[in-house]
DNA sequence: CGTGTAGTTTCCAACTTGGTTAAATAACTG
DNA sequence: CAGTTATTTAACCAAGTTGGAAACTACACG
C-alpha cells in the first residue's frame, strides 16, 4: 500500500538543513551563479545589495548544508557547487512524482472528455 | 550560454515559502502521510508527540505554502496534498540536473577506468 | 615592515519559528 | 438547550535567522 512512497529508503536526515538553506532567494541566486562555475566571495557578492559579511554568512549556511564546497587560493575562498545535496532534494521530491502525475492524468482525462478525439496519454505510470 | 540554467523561465517567487515549509521534519512527515490520502488534523497529529495546536500551525504553514489544500466536512478539516508546489520544487532542482549528471559522468569514467570491461552507462542524458 | 585586498567574526536589533497552555469557536448529539 | 468533539486563536516564551557596523585575521606586494 505504501508502494508509492517508500519513505525509509529515501529518508535523509539532512533535509532540514538543506531545505532551510534553499529557503532564501539570495542563497538560491548564489547557487545559480555557482552552477556556471567557481566564484569567490566578492564575485558572488557583486550582484547583491548586501554587505560582504552578509554574503559571507549566506555562503557559510550553504557550506554547512553541503550545497557548496570551498577551497583556498591565497586570500581567496573560491566556492563551487556540490551537487550531491541537490540530488538528495531531487530524490526526495521524486517520491511524490506519482501524486502529481495522477493530477496530470486527471487533467488529461478532463481534456480527453472535452475533445474525445484526442488520444489520452495513459500507461506512463511510475512503477 | 545560460543553456543549462534558464533561470528567468523557472523563476518562482513562492520558492522561499515552499522551501521554508519543507525545512521541517514534522511538516515533511505530514506530507508523506497525505500522499497516502486525505486526513484530518487529529489523524495527522496522532503519530507525533506534539500538541494539537502545534500540528494545526504546521498545517497552516503547509497550507499557506500551498502544499496542502483543505476542505470542511462538519467539524473536520480534511487536508490533502496539493502536488503543484512539489512539482515546482522538482522543476527548480531539475535545473541543476546537468551539474550532478556531470558529476556522475566523471564517476562513470573513473569506474570505467578501473574496470575497462564494464559497459559505461552513457547516453542517458537529460535533454 | 606597512598597506591594501579578501574574507570572517562579533555584537546587536528586528523579526520569525516552534512549541506550550488556556480559552474560544464551530458543529454535531442527545 | 447542554455537552462533546474537532480545531483554531491568543498569549507567551526560548531559540534561531537575517541584516548592518565595526573590528579582526590572512595573505600579497613593495
Amino acid at each position: 500500500m505504501t508502494q508509492t512512497l517508500d519513505h525509509d529508503q529515501l529518508n535523509d536526515d539532512r533535509l532540514d538543513e538543506t531545505f532551510a538553506a534553499l529557503a532564501n532567494p539570495t542563497r538560491r541566486a548564489i547557487l545559480a551563479r555557482l552552477a556556471q562555475g567557481e566564484a569567490n566571495v566578492s564575485e558572488l557578492a557583486a550582484p547583491f545589495d548586501l554587505t560582504l559579511p552578509a554574503i559571507s554568512k549566506h555562503i557559510k549556511v550553504l557550506e554547512q548544508a553541503r550545497l557548496v564546497r570551498r577551497t583556498a587560493h591565497a586570500q581567496y575562498r573560491p566556492c563551487s557547487l556540490d551537487a550531491a545535496r541537490l540530488e538528495a532534494v531531487a530524490s526526495w521530491v521524486d517520491q511524490y512524482r506519482p501524486v502529481w502525475e495522477a493530477r496530470l492524468d486527471r487533467l488529461d482525462e478532463y481534456v480527453g472528455q472535452l475533445q474525445p478525439k484526442r488520444q489520452q496519454k495513459k500507461g506512463t505510470r511510475h512503477g
